[in-house]
DNA sequence: AACTGTCCCATGCTATCCCATGAAAGCCCA
DNA sequence: TGGGCTTTCATGGGATAGCATGGGACAGTT
């Protein structure tokens, strides 16, 4: 599975296409489908989330779990199968931002690529940084730091009795 | 079996014709009876589902388990098998929609097909939009998120005894 | 002979492919 | 260490093929 890290922003030329980063390019040649990316609109923000095939494939099977309920079962059928696009690379390693996507997110002459480990998102710059501005204001009022969470992940998994992933 | 995705609307004609998104066909030649779908009236909406003829094969399959309560299965045979239609493509890759399905969706002059994996559905577009009105304000209620959902799949699935994916 | 449903052909639009250009970054050699 | 060279990328435009859609012809049916 495609590992994607760092933000990138690239232009949005008028036929709507729009390079992938080239790392992100060169950790999606590994996977299953390399010349295909799945994107679809977030479910929480104004923005649009893409991963790789693989990815797409555990959601998948996840979502056979009985433990879901149905309501959850058919939002997510609705909301990111119904939604899901696959895009194809040119031989450029651009896409085609689809249109109802693009509106979506509010994305016109350039786009944010922002690498989330096993998906990333894609954002309009501007929104991108006031979302940015909203959750870095979050830190600093929680008092959230990194090594705390990484203590706290790792009591909680020692808990469980260690198998934990 | 074929997997459907995305949200695709197409005109119906004045003879009830309706192209299959292409997309949607492409995934339909893999299958053992690329040339037909089967229709039938949601037992949820007020929609149509469809999907192919290996999909068919193995819900038929599965009503022959002894799990199952004869209730579910004489729903099953009733209001799926019973109102089952099979429809084929002509050489443009188009379908017939059948009168009593079309009027059930109240379906006109347009459809909207959306993808759900192993099955499909027909919509009225703006009764679609509605509908997806109602499961995004339960995303919100919720405060679901996809990850969230992932995270309670595997660990459901951990549980059960696998080692977690 | 009229009607319904199927098949085939025609058309315009949209998306996909291919080639060209310019800038930036890395590399090699002096 | 610095300058020039080469390669990789991002970006742009034009040509081409695929697709959705519409109309007409033909055949089967009643």
């Amino acid at each position: 599975m495609a590992i994607f890290l760092s933000t990138y922003v690239n232009k949005v030329d008028r036929k709507g296409r729009c390079s992938i980063p080239a790392q992100f390019r060169q950790s999606l040649a590994k996977t299953s489908a390399p010349g295909t990316v799945y994107l679809w609109p977030s479910l929480n923000h104004q923005a649009l989330e893409g991963a790789d095939q693989d990815y797409l494939d555990v959601l998948s099977e996840s979502l056979e779990s009985p433990d879901l309920d149905s309501d959850e079962r058919d939002m997510i059928e609705t909301f990111i199968f119904g939604k899901l696009i696959p895009v194809s690379l040119d031989t450029e390693g651009r896409i085609v931002l689809p249109k109802e996507l693009a509106e979506f997110a509010g994305i016109d002459e350039e786009a944010a690529f922002i690498g989330r480990r096993k998906t990333f998102q894609i954002w309009e710059p501007g929104a991108l940084k006031a979302h940015e501005q909203t959750l870095r204001d979050q830190v600093v009022r929680k008092d959230i730091s990194l090594s705390q969470i990484v203590a706290k992940a790792s009591r909680a998994a020692a808990n469980r009795g260690g198998e934990g992933a």
